[in-house]
Formats: structure tokens, sequence, C-alpha cells
RNA sequence: GGCGCAGUAGCCAAGUGGUAAGGCGUGGGUCUGCAACACCCUGAUUCACCGGUUCAAAUCCGGUCUGCGCCUCCA
């Protein structure tokens, strides 16, 4: 398996730290809000590449936190007259419920900001104990020119960084040695939520959250670490600084960024009124439709979003969909039960696909060409299995075919749903009026069925019905 | 100013030296009472542009144009 190590600007060969497990830490959302599609896309991402791992058969340990206390949290806790922490609490399970719905896997351990304060001291202080760390009036920065490696994941160096930012001179604050230094603890302001520590009353910096987590959960070295790709600098890059500074060791051997998602070529945001919630996308769409349409663009790519790639995107998944519900369906009448000679070779033909979506997935996580794959399967499928086949045939496609799907988070199965017996009764009366070739009212039935959200279709095999 | 990414058919999108995957859409056909599903056929003599290296370039090198990102909270 090769993945794209943004430390070395190249894919590389993965060698796990330890054999047969996978540790990746993933920076999750600041909960002030409804997540919002941009915060899904690692989402969706890193929990793909999470699936393959276990494809594979890793044991992956994957943790990714709730940043949960900030500005933003607190500022909208100002404005709704409620704690910070009712704030946090609230988005948390609001969160969770769409990672659910975009069949995201429950991470290992989500932690929480605030619950690993105490860890989050000790890393401090043992930066000041290296002389990494240094307090002014009750506020901790970072010694970045101390840390010789800095720059090194988003290649840049302290010079550079310096004459650009002019800004930064402007506003940076007198206390701090160097303009680049960034802050590890500051002191609480009137009414903000604050934890003691030799220091001040006060709450950590925002990189020192994903050092400790990490570091608590995973261990001092990790194998990979994920985010957007506007976490490099700083975010990553401060991380780095105060992992390596404090434990003496390569924090993580892998650094994964996916790109953005713009909006009609922009980046998104409030100002420009083009800012979707993931929930906002659930009321039109099954976000399985949200999650197939990120797969299939590289994830390293920047992805633009619209109403059309949506409307394309449903249509595409619809056909993967079709073939699974035809397998099922299939399946059911299948008259016979024992294989042939010539479905076995089908079968090891239809092997071929899941060589190329391994192939792809074994290539930095292409999960566009692995889609790909997975359509030549459909294509197989559609082409290879009627009501001839036999029932092991037919299964077994389609369990290969919900083998792949399953690495894409893409859910196949159907649960078998019960129609009422008055629809039931309208679908036997339209096969009579059908006998009968009165189809005038065949017609009419089949109308009234899809004013009823059923829609019904009339294949050799009889009549199959699906939701609108 | 510094650092970096991208430009492939109507749209989306793979493809990093050997002669352009896949999906959506379009048009035609087969199947069907019709519809739907599905299947077959239909698509870039060409990969932003110019020049170079090579037997061979979408892929490598140089330049031009265009779009975008990071450098500040941000997935």
């Amino acid at each position: 398996m090769k993945i794209y190590n943004t430390l070395s600007k190249r894919k590389e060969e993965f060698v796990p730290l330890e054999e047969g497990k996978v540790k990746m830490y993933v920076c999750g959302p600041t909960v002030y809000n409804f997540i919002h599609i941009g915060n899904a896309r690692p989402m969706i991402v890193f929990d793909t590449v999470r699936r393959y791992f276990e494809y594979k058969g890793y044991d992956v340990n994957f943790v990714s936190n709730f940043t949960d206390v900030d500005d933003k949290i607190i500022k909208k806790a100002i404005e709704e007259g409620v704690t910070a922490d009712e704030i946090s609490k609230r988005y948390i399970a609001e969160c969770k419920k769409d990672m659910e719905a975009m069949n995201i896997k429950p991470a290992t351990k989500n932690p929480l900001a605030t619950e690993e304060i105490c860890g989050m001291v000790d890393m401090i202080q043992t930066l000041i104990d290296k002389g990494y760390a240094y307090e002014k009036n009750g506020t901790v920065y970072y010694r970045t020119r101390k840390f010789k490696d800095y720059g090194k994941l988003s290649h840049k160096n302290l010079d550079d960084l310096r004459s650009g930012e002019r800004t930064l001179l402007v506003t940076g604050e007198d206390e701090k040695e160097d303009p680049l230094d960034f802050v590890l603890w500051k002191p609480k302001k009137e009414g903000e939520p604050a934890w003691k520590s030799p220091w001040s009353e006060g709450r950590p910096g925002w990189h020192i959250e994903c050092s400790e987590m990490s570091k608590k959960y995973l261990g001092e070295q990790i194998d990979i670490h994920a985010g957007g790709e506007d976490l490099i600098f700083p975010h990553h890059e401060n991380e780095i600084a105060q992992s390596e500074a404090a434990n003496g060791k390569e924090f993580a051997k892998y650094w994964m960024h996916n790109g953005f998602l713009n909006i009609d070529n922009r980046k998104m945001s409030k100002s420009l009124g083009n800012f979707f919630t993931v929930r906002e996308i659930s009321e039109k769409y099954d976000l399985q439709i949200l999650r197939f349409f990120m797969l299939s663009a590289h994830y390293r790519s920047p992805l633009n979003f619209s109403a059309d790639l949506m409307e394309s995107a449903k249509t595409s998944l619809e056909r993967i969909l079709t073939a699974a519900e035809n397998l099922r369906f299939l399946s059911k009448n299948a008259a016979n039960d024992t294989l042939t000679d010539e479905e076995n070779e089908l079968l090891d033909k239809s092997l071929e696909y899941v060589r190329g979506f391994e192939k792809a997935m074994d290539d930095d996580f292409n999960t566009a060409d692995a889609i790909a794959s997975v359509f030549d399967l459909v294509k197989f499928i559609n082409t290879t299995a009627d009501g001839s086949r036999s029932k092991k045939y037919l299964d077994s496609l389609y369990e290969t075919l919900s083998r792949l799907t399953d690495v894409l988070g893409i859910i196949i199965d159907r649960k078998e749903e019960i129609l009422d017996e008055d629809i039931e009764a309208m679908i036997e009366k339209r096969q009579a009026a059908r006998k009968e070739k009165n189809f005038a009212l065949a017609d009419q039935i089949r109308d009234e069925l899809l004013a009823k959200g059923i829609i019904l279709e009339d294949t050799r095999e009889g009549v199959k019905w699906k939701k609108a």
C-alpha cells in the first residue's frame, strides 16, 4: 500500500509501527454549530481509509477529537445565554447523528479537549522544563525557534514566514520572544470557562489539545495523522513541534491531508452565501449520495460541490443499488442451488474487478479509480445474472459487490420492507388487469401507487417495487 | 511578497514515458402492452497554449496564459 505523505511530498510504502496494527488520529471539528459539508469531507475520506485498512486485515485504532472549548463556542454560548458546555454537548450529539447518517464508523475513541486538560498541563510543563516554552504574565508560549525542524511539514522556513508576515509582527503580543511563537496556555477572560494551572487560571491553546490527546490514546508515536489541508500550517506544524519536543521522538510517520471542498469553485463561506450544513443536505438527499459524491474524486484534489453534481451522483449510485436489488430479487426466486462449471468460471472472472479495486485503493486510496472497478463489476452483474442462474452464483456476486461497497461505506443492503395490505391488493389488482390486457386500468393503478411513493417495475421474473 | 496545487469529451473524473478508464448527460437501437430497469451502439486523432528532451509525452524539462489554495480562526 502506498500513502502520500505530506512530510516527504511523495507516495510512500505503508509500513506500520506495529505489525498488523494502524494507529491513526484525525483532527475533528470544533463543535459550535451543525457541521458543514466541508467538515464532512475528511470524515468521509478518513473513514474510508480506515475501512480499507480493516478490509486488508489491520486492526485500526482510530481516534478523532472534538474541540469543545474555543472562542467560537464561547461566543455562541454568550449569544444564547447558555454555558459553553451546553453548546458543545448539543453539537457533539448533532454531529454524531450526521456522522451516522453518512455511515461513518464510530471512532475507537472521541476524546474531548475539556476532559484532557490535566494531560495538557503536564505536557506544557514538560515543554517548559525542556526549554521549549516560556511563561509571561500567565500565558505560556512555545519557543518556535528552539525546535530546529519547525516547518518540515509545511515546507516553510522561518525566515520566509517572517518576511511575509508583517501583520504578525504588528499584531504580535509584545510578550512574545518571537512573533512566530504560539500560545500553549492562555489566561481566562471574564466569564470564560477556565481550569487551574501553575501559570494562571485559563485554558489550553488549540494545538496542544491534539498533541496530548493523540499521545494519551495512541501513544507517543503514531502511524497516521490526518486532517484537512488547511491544518498543515500552523496546526499540524505546531503539533509536531510540541509532540516531538516533549516526547523526544518522531510524532507521526504519515501525514495525510484532504483537499478542500468548494462551492461553485469558490471556498465555502458564510459571507458568500454558499454555506451548507450536512443537515441541510440530508433534508434533500440520502447522505449516502453525499458520501458517494465525495469519494468520486481523489481525496487530495479540490472538489467542487453543486446541485447538478449531486443529482449526477444520485443517478450513478442508483445504478449500483439497482444491480444489488436485482441480485437479491433473483436470488429469492432462484430455482436451483448448485453452481455450474460456467458459473464457476464467471465467478473467477468477477474477481478481476476485486483486484482492480484493491489496486486502486492500494495506490493512495484512489477511490475514483476504485469506483470504476465497482461499475465494471456492476456491468458484469447486469450482463451475467438472470433468472437462470443458481442461487449460489447470485449470492456470491452479491457478496463480492457488498464487500467492495462496504469499503466505500456505501450500504447496498436493504431491509425487507413489508407493504401495506391495501397496496399489496392494488398490485395484485393491477396484475389481473394486465393479464386481461386492460392496460388503461393497469396504468391507472400504477399512477395511484406512484402517488403513494411506490414505483413499480415489471420484469420477466415478476413485479418489483421500490420506494421513491 | 513567500510557499504550493490544478487546467483531460457537454458535465464530473481516473490515468506520471508506450499510444486516452469509469460515471452522468446526449443521440440511435434491443427488450417491454407502455413505463422503468438493463443491454448494445454513439462519443476527446487528442489531454490550456508554445517550445524542448525521447524511437515514443496527457505523462519529463523550460516558458506563457487561466483558475485556486495556504501563509490569520477555518476540514
